[in-house]
DNA sequence: TAGCTTCCTATACACGTGTACTGTACTCTG
DNA sequence: CAGAGTACAGTACACGTGTATAGGAAGCTA
Protein backbone atom coordinates (compact mmCIF):
# COMPACT_ATOMS: atom_id res chain seq x y z
CA UNK A 1 0.00 0.00 0.00
CA UNK A 2 1.13 3.41 -0.79
CA UNK A 3 2.03 6.19 2.09
CA UNK A 4 -0.81 7.95 2.89
CA UNK A 5 -0.89 11.82 2.32
CA UNK A 6 0.46 13.71 5.14
CA UNK A 7 -1.37 16.45 3.92
CA UNK A 8 -5.00 16.41 5.49
CA UNK A 9 -6.07 14.10 8.47
CA UNK A 10 -6.88 10.70 7.31
CA UNK A 11 -9.68 10.47 9.58
CA UNK A 12 -11.04 13.79 8.91
CA UNK A 13 -11.93 13.43 5.27
CA UNK A 14 -14.95 11.62 4.34
CA UNK A 15 -15.07 8.56 2.56
CA UNK A 16 -15.52 10.07 -1.24
CA UNK A 17 -12.52 12.23 -0.49
CA UNK A 18 -10.31 9.07 0.74
CA UNK A 19 -11.13 7.42 -2.30
CA UNK A 20 -10.05 10.75 -4.75
CA UNK A 21 -7.09 10.52 -3.04
CA UNK A 22 -5.90 7.40 -2.69
CA UNK A 23 -6.87 7.01 -6.24
CA UNK A 24 -4.89 10.43 -7.45
CA UNK A 25 -1.88 8.68 -5.58
CA UNK A 26 -2.61 4.92 -7.19
CA UNK A 27 -3.18 6.49 -10.64
CA UNK A 28 -0.06 8.75 -10.75
CA UNK A 29 2.16 5.15 -9.47
CA UNK A 30 0.81 2.50 -10.96
CA UNK A 31 -1.17 4.21 -13.77
CA UNK A 32 -4.88 4.55 -14.34
CA UNK A 33 -4.66 0.75 -15.75
CA UNK A 34 -2.63 -0.94 -13.21
CA UNK A 35 -4.36 0.71 -10.64
CA UNK A 36 -7.37 -1.45 -9.36
CA UNK A 37 -10.36 -0.40 -7.66
CA UNK A 38 -9.66 -2.75 -4.88
CA UNK A 39 -6.29 -1.32 -3.88
CA UNK A 40 -7.40 2.02 -4.21
CA UNK A 41 -10.53 0.82 -1.74
CA UNK A 42 -8.12 -0.79 0.69
CA UNK A 43 -6.00 2.48 0.70
CA UNK A 44 -8.79 4.67 1.50
CA UNK A 45 -10.33 2.24 3.71
CA UNK A 46 -13.47 1.38 2.45
CA UNK A 47 -15.16 -1.55 0.16
CA UNK A 48 -14.75 -1.54 -3.14
CA UNK A 49 -18.21 -1.21 -3.83
CA UNK A 50 -18.52 2.19 -1.70
CA UNK A 51 -15.95 3.36 -4.77
CA UNK A 52 -18.48 2.39 -7.10
CA UNK A 53 -21.43 3.62 -5.07
CA UNK A 54 -19.63 7.32 -5.44
CA UNK A 55 -18.06 7.17 -8.81
CA UNK A 56 -19.79 4.79 -10.53
CA UNK A 57 -16.59 3.96 -12.68
CA UNK A 58 -13.60 3.57 -12.80
CA UNK A 59 -13.60 5.85 -15.81
CA UNK A 60 -16.02 8.54 -13.61
CA UNK A 61 -13.39 7.96 -10.95
CA UNK A 62 -10.36 9.15 -13.24
CA UNK A 63 -12.47 11.76 -14.54
CA UNK A 64 -13.22 13.18 -10.97
CA UNK A 65 -9.02 12.90 -10.62
CA UNK A 66 -8.52 14.72 -13.54
CA UNK A 67 -10.73 17.35 -12.56
CA UNK A 68 -9.47 18.05 -9.36
CA UNK A 69 -6.11 17.87 -10.39
CA UNK A 70 -6.78 20.54 -13.11
CA UNK A 71 -8.40 22.60 -10.51
CA UNK A 72 -5.58 22.30 -8.03
CA UNK A 73 -2.70 22.82 -11.30
CA UNK A 74 -5.36 26.30 -12.42
CA UNK A 75 -5.41 27.67 -8.94
CA UNK A 76 -1.38 27.79 -9.09
CA UNK A 77 -1.00 29.03 -12.06
CA UNK A 78 -3.77 31.92 -11.43
CA UNK A 79 -1.95 32.82 -8.57
CA UNK A 80 1.24 32.40 -10.29
CA UNK A 81 0.46 34.97 -12.95
CA UNK A 82 -1.34 37.95 -10.48
CA UNK A 83 1.35 40.05 -8.85
CA UNK A 84 0.87 37.77 -5.61
CA UNK A 85 3.85 36.06 -6.09
CA UNK A 86 6.40 38.52 -5.50
CA UNK A 87 5.37 39.70 -2.45
CA UNK A 88 4.61 36.36 -0.81
CA UNK A 89 7.28 34.10 -1.89
CA UNK A 90 7.13 31.65 1.25
CA UNK A 91 3.51 31.07 -0.04
CA UNK A 92 3.68 30.41 -3.31
CA UNK A 93 6.77 27.78 -2.23
CA UNK A 94 4.51 26.21 -0.35
CA UNK A 95 1.83 25.85 -3.00
CA UNK A 96 4.48 24.51 -5.45
CA UNK A 97 5.34 22.05 -3.11
CA UNK A 98 1.99 20.96 -2.25
CA UNK A 99 1.08 21.14 -6.49
CA UNK A 100 4.06 18.25 -7.04
CA UNK A 101 1.77 15.05 -6.50
CA UNK A 102 -0.37 16.94 -9.75
CA UNK A 103 2.66 17.55 -11.52
CA UNK A 104 3.31 13.80 -11.50
CA UNK A 105 -0.29 13.29 -12.01
CA UNK A 106 -0.65 15.18 -14.77
CA UNK A 107 2.38 13.43 -16.51
CA UNK A 108 1.08 10.12 -15.96
CA UNK A 109 -2.48 10.78 -17.10
CA UNK A 110 -0.89 11.87 -19.90
CA UNK A 111 1.10 9.08 -21.27
CA UNK A 112 -1.94 6.93 -19.90
CA UNK A 113 -3.78 9.20 -22.68
CA UNK A 114 -6.48 11.34 -20.79
CA UNK A 115 -8.60 13.60 -22.45
CA UNK A 116 -8.58 16.13 -19.63
CA UNK A 117 -5.05 15.72 -18.95
CA UNK A 118 -4.41 16.77 -23.04
CA UNK A 119 -6.64 19.76 -22.94
CA UNK A 120 -4.06 20.77 -19.63
CA UNK A 121 -1.22 19.99 -21.69
CA UNK A 122 -2.65 22.44 -24.08
CA UNK A 123 -3.31 25.17 -21.58
CA UNK A 124 1.02 25.04 -20.61
CA UNK A 125 1.81 25.08 -24.03
CA UNK A 126 -0.44 28.74 -24.62
CA UNK A 127 0.95 29.78 -21.39
CA UNK A 128 4.44 29.20 -21.69
CA UNK A 129 3.48 30.23 -25.69
CA UNK A 130 2.19 33.82 -24.55
CA UNK A 131 5.80 34.16 -22.21
CA UNK A 132 7.61 33.02 -25.00
CA UNK A 133 6.46 35.51 -27.45
CA UNK A 134 6.86 38.32 -24.84
CA UNK A 135 10.27 37.15 -24.56
CA UNK A 136 10.83 37.14 -28.16
CA UNK A 137 11.12 41.04 -28.33
CA UNK A 138 14.03 41.24 -26.23
CA UNK A 139 16.05 38.92 -28.19
CA UNK A 140 18.60 40.47 -30.45
CA UNK A 141 18.17 37.62 -32.93
CA UNK A 142 14.51 36.28 -34.69
CA UNK A 143 13.43 32.75 -33.36
CA UNK A 144 14.01 30.17 -35.95
CA UNK A 145 10.30 28.41 -34.74
CA UNK A 146 7.08 29.44 -33.73
CA UNK A 147 6.52 29.99 -30.60
CA UNK A 148 4.11 27.28 -30.45
CA UNK A 149 6.67 24.36 -30.86
CA UNK A 150 8.97 26.01 -28.85
CA UNK A 151 6.38 26.24 -26.36
CA UNK A 152 5.10 22.59 -26.45
CA UNK A 153 8.51 21.25 -26.27
CA UNK A 154 9.61 22.70 -23.44
CA UNK A 155 6.44 21.76 -21.47
CA UNK A 156 7.47 18.31 -22.49
CA UNK A 157 10.75 18.28 -21.43
CA UNK A 158 9.72 19.98 -18.32
CA UNK A 159 7.61 17.41 -17.91
CA UNK A 160 10.15 14.58 -18.69
CA UNK A 161 11.66 15.53 -14.73
CA UNK A 162 8.98 13.74 -12.71
CA UNK A 163 8.43 11.37 -15.34
CA UNK A 164 11.58 9.80 -14.84
CA UNK A 165 11.90 11.12 -11.44
CA UNK A 166 12.81 7.77 -9.91
CA UNK A 167 15.97 7.75 -12.42
CA UNK A 168 16.69 11.28 -11.61
CA UNK A 169 17.18 10.35 -8.07
CA UNK A 170 19.22 7.75 -8.51
CA UNK A 171 21.31 9.71 -10.32
CA UNK A 172 20.86 12.60 -8.16
CA UNK A 173 21.65 10.42 -5.09
CA UNK A 174 18.39 11.57 -3.29
CA UNK A 175 14.78 11.08 -3.95
CA UNK A 176 14.15 14.26 -5.73
CA UNK A 177 10.47 14.77 -4.08
CA UNK A 178 12.31 15.07 -0.67
CA UNK A 179 14.14 18.18 1.03
CA UNK A 180 17.51 17.19 -0.39
CA UNK A 181 17.01 15.80 -3.91
CA UNK A 182 14.91 19.12 -4.68
CA UNK A 183 17.59 21.35 -3.83
CA UNK A 184 19.71 19.48 -5.74
CA UNK A 185 17.24 19.74 -8.71
CA UNK A 186 16.98 23.60 -8.22
CA UNK A 187 20.66 24.33 -8.53
CA UNK A 188 21.34 21.66 -11.08
CA UNK A 189 18.05 22.88 -13.37
CA UNK A 190 19.03 26.17 -12.80
CA UNK A 191 22.91 25.90 -14.19
CA UNK A 192 21.21 23.90 -17.11
CA UNK A 193 18.75 26.80 -17.90
CA UNK A 194 20.96 29.78 -17.55
CA UNK A 195 24.04 28.26 -20.25
CA UNK A 196 22.74 27.51 -23.36
CA UNK A 197 23.84 24.05 -25.01
CA UNK A 198 24.66 24.71 -28.47
CA UNK A 199 25.98 28.06 -29.36
CA UNK A 200 24.44 30.44 -31.98
CA UNK A 201 27.02 29.81 -34.54
CA UNK A 202 26.39 26.21 -34.22
CA UNK A 203 22.56 26.61 -34.06
CA UNK A 204 23.00 28.48 -37.00
CA UNK A 205 25.39 25.97 -39.32
CA UNK A 206 23.22 22.88 -37.88
CA UNK A 207 20.14 24.85 -39.02
CA UNK A 208 22.53 25.35 -42.76
CA UNK A 209 22.71 21.52 -42.29
CA UNK A 210 18.76 20.76 -41.85
CA UNK A 211 17.58 22.55 -45.29
CA UNK A 212 19.89 20.43 -47.60
CA UNK A 213 18.21 17.28 -48.88
CA UNK A 214 18.43 13.69 -48.20
CA UNK A 215 16.54 12.01 -45.21
CA UNK A 216 14.30 14.63 -44.42
CA UNK A 217 14.96 14.39 -40.60
CA UNK A 218 16.52 16.86 -38.48
CA UNK A 219 19.78 16.81 -36.31
CA UNK A 220 17.87 16.43 -33.22
CA UNK A 221 18.51 13.68 -31.53
CA UNK A 222 17.82 13.53 -27.78
CA UNK A 223 20.57 12.26 -25.73
CA UNK A 224 23.47 13.41 -28.66
CA UNK A 225 22.76 17.40 -28.78
CA UNK A 226 25.69 17.95 -25.70
CA UNK A 227 28.00 15.23 -27.40
CA UNK A 228 27.21 17.29 -30.58
CA UNK A 229 28.36 20.27 -29.43
CA UNK A 230 31.76 19.88 -28.42
CA UNK A 231 32.47 18.41 -31.65
CA UNK A 232 31.56 21.28 -33.25
CA UNK A 233 33.47 24.09 -31.19
CA UNK B 1 -3.39 -3.62 -35.20
CA UNK B 2 -0.65 -1.24 -35.53
CA UNK B 3 0.95 -0.62 -38.83
CA UNK B 4 3.89 -2.88 -39.49
CA UNK B 5 7.01 -1.63 -39.52
CA UNK B 6 8.24 -0.07 -43.08
CA UNK B 7 11.89 -1.37 -42.65
CA UNK B 8 12.51 -5.28 -43.65
CA UNK B 9 10.12 -7.09 -45.19
CA UNK B 10 7.30 -8.68 -42.80
CA UNK B 11 7.25 -11.90 -44.55
CA UNK B 12 10.97 -12.48 -44.82
CA UNK B 13 11.95 -12.16 -41.13
CA UNK B 14 11.56 -15.16 -39.23
CA UNK B 15 8.80 -15.80 -36.53
CA UNK B 16 10.98 -14.86 -34.12
CA UNK B 17 11.69 -11.86 -35.49
CA UNK B 18 8.56 -10.71 -36.49
CA UNK B 19 6.93 -11.13 -32.71
CA UNK B 20 10.30 -9.37 -31.19
CA UNK B 21 9.52 -6.55 -33.83
CA UNK B 22 5.72 -6.64 -32.87
CA UNK B 23 6.30 -6.67 -28.94
CA UNK B 24 8.43 -3.82 -29.86
CA UNK B 25 5.61 -1.70 -30.95
CA UNK B 26 3.51 -3.07 -28.72
CA UNK B 27 5.09 -2.21 -25.66
CA UNK B 28 6.36 0.64 -26.90
CA UNK B 29 2.12 2.16 -27.60
CA UNK B 30 0.61 0.42 -25.09
CA UNK B 31 3.11 -0.11 -22.59
CA UNK B 32 3.98 -4.03 -21.21
CA UNK B 33 0.73 -4.34 -19.14
CA UNK B 34 -1.65 -3.38 -21.14
CA UNK B 35 0.47 -5.00 -24.19
CA UNK B 36 -1.73 -8.59 -24.39
CA UNK B 37 0.04 -11.60 -25.88
CA UNK B 38 -2.23 -12.07 -27.90
CA UNK B 39 -2.33 -8.44 -29.51
CA UNK B 40 1.64 -9.32 -30.36
CA UNK B 41 0.96 -12.83 -31.86
CA UNK B 42 -1.99 -11.23 -34.40
CA UNK B 43 0.24 -8.54 -35.46
CA UNK B 44 3.19 -11.06 -35.93
CA UNK B 45 0.83 -13.40 -37.91
CA UNK B 46 1.66 -16.15 -35.35
CA UNK B 47 -0.42 -17.74 -33.01
CA UNK B 48 -0.22 -16.91 -29.15
CA UNK B 49 1.29 -20.41 -28.12
CA UNK B 50 3.87 -19.71 -30.47
CA UNK B 51 5.41 -16.67 -28.62
CA UNK B 52 5.30 -19.18 -25.39
CA UNK B 53 7.31 -21.17 -27.76
CA UNK B 54 10.28 -18.41 -28.54
CA UNK B 55 10.17 -16.91 -25.39
CA UNK B 56 8.84 -18.57 -22.83
CA UNK B 57 6.94 -15.83 -20.76
CA UNK B 58 6.21 -12.69 -21.37
CA UNK B 59 8.29 -11.24 -18.97
CA UNK B 60 11.23 -12.83 -21.28
CA UNK B 61 10.22 -11.21 -24.40
CA UNK B 62 10.36 -8.19 -22.44
CA UNK B 63 13.79 -8.99 -21.35
CA UNK B 64 14.24 -10.08 -25.33
CA UNK B 65 12.89 -6.45 -26.46
CA UNK B 66 15.34 -4.97 -23.87
CA UNK B 67 18.44 -6.44 -25.27
CA UNK B 68 17.01 -5.65 -28.80
CA UNK B 69 17.12 -2.03 -28.20
CA UNK B 70 20.07 -1.81 -25.87
CA UNK B 71 21.81 -3.26 -28.84
CA UNK B 72 20.62 -0.68 -31.25
CA UNK B 73 21.14 2.12 -28.73
CA UNK B 74 24.67 1.01 -27.99
CA UNK B 75 25.51 0.54 -31.74
CA UNK B 76 24.36 4.05 -32.63
CA UNK B 77 26.00 5.82 -29.99
CA UNK B 78 29.35 4.07 -30.08
CA UNK B 79 29.17 4.59 -33.91
CA UNK B 80 28.61 8.66 -32.81
CA UNK B 81 31.23 8.43 -30.17
CA UNK B 82 33.73 7.36 -33.04
CA UNK B 83 34.63 10.19 -35.80
CA UNK B 84 32.60 8.43 -38.56
CA UNK B 85 29.86 10.85 -37.70
CA UNK B 86 31.36 14.22 -39.58
CA UNK B 87 33.13 11.80 -42.78
CA UNK B 88 29.71 10.11 -43.22
CA UNK B 89 26.53 12.93 -41.88
CA UNK B 90 24.19 11.17 -44.26
CA UNK B 91 24.62 7.55 -42.59
CA UNK B 92 24.15 9.34 -39.79
CA UNK B 93 21.22 10.62 -40.49
CA UNK B 94 19.65 7.50 -41.53
CA UNK B 95 20.74 5.85 -38.18
CA UNK B 96 19.26 8.53 -35.98
CA UNK B 97 16.02 8.39 -38.09
CA UNK B 98 16.11 4.20 -37.62
CA UNK B 99 16.59 4.91 -33.73
CA UNK B 100 13.30 7.09 -33.39
CA UNK B 101 11.65 3.57 -32.13
CA UNK B 102 13.90 2.66 -29.60
CA UNK B 103 14.14 5.91 -28.39
CA UNK B 104 10.28 5.44 -28.02
CA UNK B 105 10.95 1.94 -26.32
CA UNK B 106 13.09 3.24 -24.05
CA UNK B 107 10.98 5.85 -22.46
CA UNK B 108 8.35 3.32 -22.40
CA UNK B 109 10.75 0.95 -20.66
CA UNK B 110 11.77 3.29 -18.04
CA UNK B 111 8.62 4.10 -17.18
CA UNK B 112 7.41 0.58 -17.01
CA UNK B 113 10.06 0.38 -14.68
CA UNK B 114 12.29 -2.30 -16.62
CA UNK B 115 15.42 -3.22 -15.22
CA UNK B 116 17.40 -3.69 -18.50
CA UNK B 117 16.01 0.11 -19.53
CA UNK B 118 17.39 1.63 -15.84
CA UNK B 119 20.71 0.64 -16.75
CA UNK B 120 20.06 2.37 -20.68
CA UNK B 121 19.22 5.52 -18.70
CA UNK B 122 21.88 5.47 -16.57
CA UNK B 123 24.91 4.97 -19.54
CA UNK B 124 23.14 7.80 -21.34
CA UNK B 125 23.85 10.10 -18.22
CA UNK B 126 27.28 8.86 -17.86
CA UNK B 127 28.03 9.91 -21.32
CA UNK B 128 26.05 13.02 -20.93
CA UNK B 129 27.77 13.54 -17.59
CA UNK B 130 31.33 13.02 -19.93
CA UNK B 131 30.33 15.35 -22.31
CA UNK B 132 29.20 17.92 -19.58
CA UNK B 133 32.80 17.99 -18.03
CA UNK B 134 34.21 18.75 -21.11
CA UNK B 135 32.33 21.75 -21.96
CA UNK B 136 32.57 22.81 -18.57
CA UNK B 137 36.85 23.55 -18.65
CA UNK B 138 35.11 26.32 -21.44
CA UNK B 139 32.75 27.97 -19.39
CA UNK B 140 33.36 31.20 -17.93
CA UNK B 141 31.55 30.52 -14.50
CA UNK B 142 31.97 27.65 -12.32
CA UNK B 143 28.85 24.70 -12.35
CA UNK B 144 26.79 25.54 -9.40
CA UNK B 145 25.69 21.80 -9.80
CA UNK B 146 27.43 18.43 -10.04
CA UNK B 147 27.78 16.64 -13.82
CA UNK B 148 25.85 14.11 -12.97
CA UNK B 149 22.73 15.82 -11.90
CA UNK B 150 22.25 18.00 -14.34
CA UNK B 151 23.16 14.91 -16.90
CA UNK B 152 20.34 12.81 -15.26
CA UNK B 153 18.32 16.28 -15.76
CA UNK B 154 18.91 16.39 -19.47
CA UNK B 155 18.28 12.95 -20.16
CA UNK B 156 14.94 13.01 -18.77
CA UNK B 157 14.16 16.10 -20.40
CA UNK B 158 15.00 14.62 -23.79
CA UNK B 159 12.99 11.96 -23.34
CA UNK B 160 10.29 13.72 -22.39
CA UNK B 161 10.04 14.56 -25.83
CA UNK B 162 9.16 11.05 -27.77
CA UNK B 163 7.50 10.25 -24.59
CA UNK B 164 4.64 13.55 -24.94
CA UNK B 165 4.93 13.31 -28.55
CA UNK B 166 1.31 12.54 -29.29
CA UNK B 167 0.74 16.34 -26.95
CA UNK B 168 3.69 17.76 -28.82
CA UNK B 169 2.45 16.67 -32.39
CA UNK B 170 -0.68 18.91 -31.36
CA UNK B 171 1.20 21.90 -30.87
CA UNK B 172 3.43 21.77 -33.85
CA UNK B 173 0.82 20.70 -36.22
CA UNK B 174 2.15 17.55 -37.47
CA UNK B 175 3.47 14.17 -35.98
CA UNK B 176 6.88 14.83 -34.87
CA UNK B 177 7.49 11.55 -36.60
CA UNK B 178 6.96 12.11 -39.60
CA UNK B 179 9.38 14.01 -41.96
CA UNK B 180 8.12 17.53 -41.31
CA UNK B 181 6.99 17.30 -38.12
CA UNK B 182 10.66 16.13 -37.66
CA UNK B 183 11.91 19.16 -39.25
CA UNK B 184 9.77 21.47 -37.01
CA UNK B 185 11.01 19.92 -33.93
CA UNK B 186 14.72 20.37 -34.99
CA UNK B 187 14.34 23.77 -35.57
CA UNK B 188 12.76 24.45 -32.29
CA UNK B 189 15.10 22.59 -30.33
CA UNK B 190 17.70 24.05 -32.14
CA UNK B 191 16.31 28.00 -31.34
CA UNK B 192 15.85 26.58 -27.38
CA UNK B 193 19.15 24.88 -27.00
CA UNK B 194 20.66 28.23 -28.36
CA UNK B 195 19.15 30.27 -26.10
CA UNK B 196 18.97 29.86 -22.22
CA UNK B 197 16.12 31.06 -20.53
CA UNK B 198 17.45 32.22 -17.35
CA UNK B 199 20.20 34.59 -17.94
CA UNK B 200 23.32 34.27 -15.28
CA UNK B 201 21.82 37.37 -13.37
CA UNK B 202 18.61 36.07 -12.45
CA UNK B 203 20.15 32.69 -12.13
CA UNK B 204 22.20 34.24 -9.15
CA UNK B 205 19.68 35.70 -7.64
CA UNK B 206 17.37 32.30 -7.79
CA UNK B 207 20.34 31.04 -6.28
CA UNK B 208 20.48 33.17 -2.76
CA UNK B 209 16.93 32.63 -2.34
CA UNK B 210 17.38 28.80 -2.47
CA UNK B 211 19.86 29.36 0.75
CA UNK B 212 17.52 30.81 2.79
CA UNK B 213 15.63 28.84 4.53
CA UNK B 214 11.87 28.06 5.28
CA UNK B 215 9.92 25.37 3.01
CA UNK B 216 13.28 23.71 1.74
CA UNK B 217 12.02 23.33 -1.72
CA UNK B 218 13.52 25.48 -4.54
CA UNK B 219 12.58 27.15 -7.23
CA UNK B 220 12.44 24.68 -9.95
CA UNK B 221 8.84 24.32 -10.62
CA UNK B 222 8.26 22.77 -14.42
CA UNK B 223 6.42 24.85 -16.44
CA UNK B 224 7.02 28.13 -14.49
CA UNK B 225 10.65 28.69 -15.27
CA UNK B 226 9.78 30.21 -18.27
CA UNK B 227 7.59 32.85 -16.97
CA UNK B 228 9.15 33.71 -14.03
CA UNK B 229 12.19 35.19 -16.35
CA UNK B 230 10.48 38.03 -17.67
CA UNK B 231 9.00 38.91 -14.50
CA UNK B 232 11.98 39.22 -13.31
CA UNK B 233 14.08 41.17 -15.90
C1' DT C 1 11.69 -44.91 -44.81
C1' DA C 2 12.00 -44.28 -39.60
C1' DG C 3 12.82 -41.41 -35.99
C1' DC C 4 13.82 -37.14 -33.89
C1' DT C 5 13.86 -32.32 -33.35
C1' DT C 6 11.85 -27.95 -34.20
C1' DC C 7 8.07 -24.95 -35.41
C1' DC C 8 3.50 -24.03 -34.70
C1' DT C 9 -1.70 -24.36 -33.44
C1' DA C 10 -5.63 -25.09 -30.52
C1' DT C 11 -7.70 -25.80 -26.28
C1' DA C 12 -8.09 -25.50 -21.34
C1' DC C 13 -7.28 -23.55 -16.93
C1' DA C 14 -6.41 -20.34 -13.08
C1' DC C 15 -6.55 -15.83 -11.74
C1' DG C 16 -7.30 -10.91 -11.37
C1' DT C 17 -10.37 -7.23 -12.37
C1' DG C 18 -14.44 -4.16 -13.36
C1' DT C 19 -19.04 -4.21 -12.51
C1' DA C 20 -23.64 -5.35 -10.84
C1' DC C 21 -26.66 -6.67 -7.22
C1' DT C 22 -28.44 -7.46 -2.58
C1' DG C 23 -28.70 -6.39 2.02
C1' DT C 24 -27.84 -3.49 6.19
C1' DA C 25 -27.08 0.32 9.25
C1' DC C 26 -27.35 5.12 9.81
C1' DT C 27 -29.29 9.78 9.26
C1' DC C 28 -32.42 13.07 8.23
C1' DT C 29 -37.13 14.86 7.77
C1' DG C 30 -42.12 15.20 8.47
C1' DC D 1 -42.14 7.59 15.59
C1' DA D 2 -42.22 6.32 10.60
C1' DG D 3 -40.46 6.48 6.28
C1' DA D 4 -37.15 7.59 2.91
C1' DG D 5 -32.85 8.35 1.30
C1' DT D 6 -27.98 7.74 1.79
C1' DA D 7 -23.54 5.45 3.05
C1' DC D 8 -21.53 1.32 3.22
C1' DA D 9 -20.24 -4.03 2.99
C1' DG D 10 -20.30 -8.45 0.87
C1' DT D 11 -21.02 -11.51 -2.79
C1' DA D 12 -21.50 -13.03 -7.49
C1' DC D 13 -20.66 -12.78 -12.31
C1' DA D 14 -18.59 -11.97 -16.87
C1' DC D 15 -14.52 -11.16 -19.15
C1' DG D 16 -9.76 -10.69 -20.47
C1' DT D 17 -5.18 -12.39 -19.85
C1' DG D 18 -0.92 -15.19 -18.89
C1' DT D 19 0.24 -19.70 -18.91
C1' DA D 20 0.27 -24.74 -19.37
C1' DT D 21 -0.44 -28.76 -22.12
C1' DA D 22 -1.41 -31.76 -25.86
C1' DG D 23 -1.01 -32.57 -30.45
C1' DG D 24 0.08 -31.92 -35.37
C1' DA D 25 3.06 -30.51 -39.42
C1' DA D 26 7.49 -29.83 -41.46
C1' DG D 27 12.28 -30.57 -42.03
C1' DC D 28 16.52 -32.93 -41.04
C1' DT D 29 19.46 -37.12 -40.19
C1' DA D 30 20.67 -41.93 -40.38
Amino acid sequence: MLAERGGAAFEDLTARARIRDAALRYFTEYGFTQATIREIARAAGVSPGLVRHHFGSKEALRQACDAYALEALHGFYDQTLNGDRLSHPRSTMDARHTLHPFQRYLARALIDESEAAARIFDDLVAMTERSLIQADRQRPDPPIADAASRAALMVAMALGIPTFHQHISRAVGADIFSDEGDRRVALALLDVHSHSVISPETAASLRDGLDEPGSGSGNRAPFTHSQEEHRHE
